[in-house]
DNA sequence: CTGAAAGCGCTTACAG
DNA sequence: CTGAAAGCGCTTACAG
């Protein structure tokens, strides 16, 4: 057996007495070969034996395809927002991959990089198509990449443009989360939103709660809306200013468990109780959520099957089947600090 | 201009009028390659515009070797709790691979899946070397690829395997930790760890408790040892449980920032102020350490530091320099749950 | 049912 | 200083 070369498809042929055709034939069940049982037994016996495994780039070359996936994640400023979520997109998105036998490259793009290394991902034959996370709607890359023709999937909506992606549905849970703070009994609810209004998410998650509010018969005060960053340090600040508002409201949906730890705190540092005179409802459901004090009721984001559905999404493209957007559904996960849950984690 | 196939260097040679050769000797700035000014100019002009990036599989082939290390990320009961580390350690990982023109495939291996698939990826052609992160003592894997001379570095240590690895100084870690709390007057110190005690990490965490301790010349109760388990769960447990000793210890070092939260949550059930009746201390500084109730005084493990240090060895093996195994400095954060530091995030 | 041969797109000695 | 040619390890028509 040999130690360190690794075994080709001619050592597997000749210790099973067969061509190298063969050996590829019956490793890759190729549909329309007739091969003997015989003569398959062989082959597979020969390549375990060997430890063969046909070689990667060899069969890239060949089939003018990598069968690999890149993720393309863009570091800016909603970064450690969306770190948050990345190992569930990963593993959800490499199990999509792997059921099919795709690879997954995983690529962050720093702020001052070129456009080019985008584009070489997908011309230099790194990988069939691209995941991008954290797109940007005046992205030159984007138009260029549609211009190749190079199969993309987006994690996250850009309006205006005719990509498929995949995201989840901003605009329903956070009218569910303020429907439940009106079906408690609460009429003055304000908003602190995940991020700047610049942002598609921030400004759906917006809407959604104008919706519940306008199916109540509420219109929302000017002072109940209040504009989050992503970060803690964001919903303390917000979370103050609220407090300052007169008649104070009696809830509060942050759309970001994130900001919602900083809301929290806010909330602490005031001596104001939760839910007693505040009750909070949060966004994302991170495991933090579920052991914030008092425990935190939150919208659930599913970064898994987000990751797993952009992979299939992008299995799809490639072999060119429908590939249709999906905006995944979502589900409020009640606790303690919206007052109808129970304080135990 | 071409708009869906790609150029090929046939392409370049002709618009620059040189040969393929040439055009492979000036992109790849082959040192021995004595080539005019003005030809290297032509090159590079028309690899600009015909957007032109060599082929990986060919190059792949022909080098013999893919410019693309592996994480192997394996998915066992600490998964969980690694998954907080995954976003910096990859991306200081791809950091450092990036900076010598390699690439990153990110592979989580599941329970059930076969061993084949970690030594497909060396033997394969997928990548040149392996990064393995949660690495067992026993499996068979480890050893195949140490005998196939495949290059590994591993994440987190397994004690009797002579591969390089990469880690935090745990020992210094827990010791720092503890002696903040004995410089502040306490002696009565309970510990509560991040893991069973067949985890490496737990027993160097536990070790450097117990290093503080004897240096001042406390002999730790039976009853202050506590096994976390990775998990908010197993950290709530654990203080309820230390909350029954007689006398009640007024500290704790939890091993864990995620078993600490459910530490703190324990305390707050059971109305024991924190930091005045029951200082804590945790480990890991994670991003809601700062925003924990009352902010939580930690030690920082330096995920991205960890992956851009695993890449650095991993690049060193492959270029034949000598591989060093790191065990990163740690540094102790201090915050309010001490009883030292400001409440302030 | 199985084999000999071409070719995927590069890099690299080797000639000139 | 530059080009013609071999070869990396596969897959796939094409013969037989």
């Amino acid at each position: 057996m040999p130690r360190k070369r690794r075994a080709s498809s001619f050592d597997v042929a000749r210790l099973a007495g067969v061509s190298r055709t063969t050996v590829s034939l019956v490793l890759n069940n190729a549909p329309h070969a007739h091969i003997s049982e015989e003569t398959r037994r062989r082959v597979w016996e020969a390549a375990r034996k060997l430890q063969y495994f046909p070689h990667a780039a060899a069969r890239s070359l060949v089939e003018g395809r990598t069968r690999t996936v890149a993720l393309v994640w863009h570091r800016g400023p909603d970064v450690n927002y969306r770190d948050v979520f990345l190992p569930g997109l990963l593993q959800g998105l490499a199990s999509a991959l792997h059921a099919q036998g795709y690879s997954l490259l995983f690529r962050p793009i720093e702020p001052q990089e070129p456009d080019d290394v985008v584009l070489e991902l997908a011309l230099g034959g790194y990988a069939d198509g691209l995941i991008i996370s954290g797109p940007k709607a005046e992205d030159p890359v984007l138009a260029e990449l549609v211009r190749r023709e190079v199969p993309v999937v987006l994690h996250g909506q850009v309006p205006g443009l005719a990509l498929p992606y995949v995201d989840v549905d901003n605009v329903a849970g956070a009218k569910r989360a303020v429907s439940h703070l009106l079906r408690l009994g609460h009429r003055r609810i304000a908003i602190i939103t995940n991020a700047r209004p610049e942002y598609v998410s921030a400004r759906q998650r917006l809407e959604g709660y104008r919706l519940a509010l306008r199916e109540a018969g509420i219109t929302p005060l000017p002072q109940w809306i209040q504009y989050g960053d992503f970060d803690e340090a964001s919903g303390r600040k917000a979370m103050q200013a609220l407090l300052e508002v007169q008649p104070r409201p009696t809830a509060v949906f942050v759309a970001s468990d994130l900001v919602a730890l900083g809301a929290l705190y806010a909330l602490w540092e005031a001596g104001v109780r939760v839910p007693q005179d505040m009750a909070v409802v949060g966004f994302d459901d991170l495991p933090l959520a579920a052991y914030t004090i008092p425990p935190l009721t939150t919208v659930r984001v599913p970064a898994w099957d987000l990751g797993f559905a952009a992979g299939q999404l992008m299995l799809h493209r490639l072999q060119g089947r429908p590939a249709v957007s999906q905006r995944l559904p979502i589900e409020l996960v009640v606790r303690a600090s919206c007052g109808s849950g129970s304080n135990t984690p």
